[in-house]
DNA sequence: TCCGTTCTAGAATATTCGCTT
DNA sequence: GAAGCGAATATTCTAGAACGG
């Protein structure tokens, strides 16, 4: 697809785009003014959301057209964003720090070119990529 | 403001079989506060856009998460409206009246029922319908 | 096909004209009298309209013969520009500051020459894929 | 024939809601 | 109960198509 190391250089010359969601992510994860409430993990293999009522309503119209975590998590599950479940926060003892975690294996600290590794999943599954549309059909090339 | 995406829900709380869209539109139109910049047509088979650069930045964004005429307009064709295109505004004589029309034949004054019926179009083409069922690749087998 | 660095001379000896839109546009952008709507970005590689609404009704009619900014981002789109997207916009809060960047690889300030570079899409079908070249029913009045 | 203007549609991402696991 | 996903609508950018000059 593409020459390992250089950018993605679609036919007509321009560069194949990141989307939107990831740049803008990329942008917020880093930016020193909102470190309070999104910032890497120390190691910056995953990010972090400290309380996400203040995050949801003080930081994501910043960037996006809403104010809602619940579609900032969506799109991270659709970039393929995994929540990355602590001990602490899965045991018993009840987490009352809001501090959420997320992670993605393109996604680092320090390698933003990796971000067109991360692909957006698409669209809906078709009922014939599921099964086969004729099954009693042989296979045109099976001859014998 | 209405979530952008989701389904209209009514007062009775049961979903609204009409998009958001469409009841956004139709408060758009009849409301007197915003008349001077959109309207019906005096029969109430249309409505009109006056001054796209006003309506645009100052009306959209209070029904939207936009505030772009090209976003509307999209709107529009998805649900099926048509650009009314009159002699006067397609003769020599210049217009300088900035006003466009948009119709359906289901979008009129007084029969709100009537949205119901405007269905909107449905998505791209499905991935099956773009690629042949039976690729042409041959198998590994085939022997001239 | 052509010299490198030179200009496109045709076969007839006589310099492959560019279309109008491509030297008005570039015109268009620098000329300083304009420039508060529509200039050159700081390094020359893209250009910037400001205020759409202002830059439709002002400029556009003075170098074509309408005055609608879809029109003229039709054009562009024609002649294989694409919209430059900065991680500012698409926002919830404080909307955006009307700025529209277009960026083509042959459009760049000071290289008018490479103005000739820049081409206008073709329709996708032509005619000739529409037919087999030679039908196998051959004319009969068929003479060379 | 090619280019310009207009109106509409395609395609990809974005946002929301509800369901599944 | 919550994380992840399917599906429908929404927003954006680009392209198709018709028509005229």
């Amino acid at each position: 697809m593409e020459a390992a190391g250089g950018p993605a250089v679609a036919m007509d010359g321009y560069p194949s785009p990141v989307p939107a969601f990831l740049t803008k992510l990329w942008t917020l994860v880093g930016d020193p003014e909102t470190n309070h409430l999104i910032c890497w993990s120390p190691n910056g293999t995953s990010f972090h959301v400290r309380d996400q009522g203040r995050f949801a309503k003080e930081v994501l119209p910043k960037y996006f057209k809403h104010n809602n975590m619940a579609s900032f998590v969506r799109q991270l599950n659709m970039y393929g964003f995994r929540k990355v479940v602590s001990i602490e926060q899965g045991g018993l003892v009840k987490p009352d720090r809001d501090d959420t975690e997320f992670q993605h294996l393109c996604f680092l600290r320090g390698h933003e070119h990796l971000l067109e590794h991360i692909k957006r999943k698409v669209g809906p599954l078709l009922p014939a990529q599921l099964q086969p549309l004729f099954p009693s059909q042989p296979q045109p090339q099976s001859q014998p």
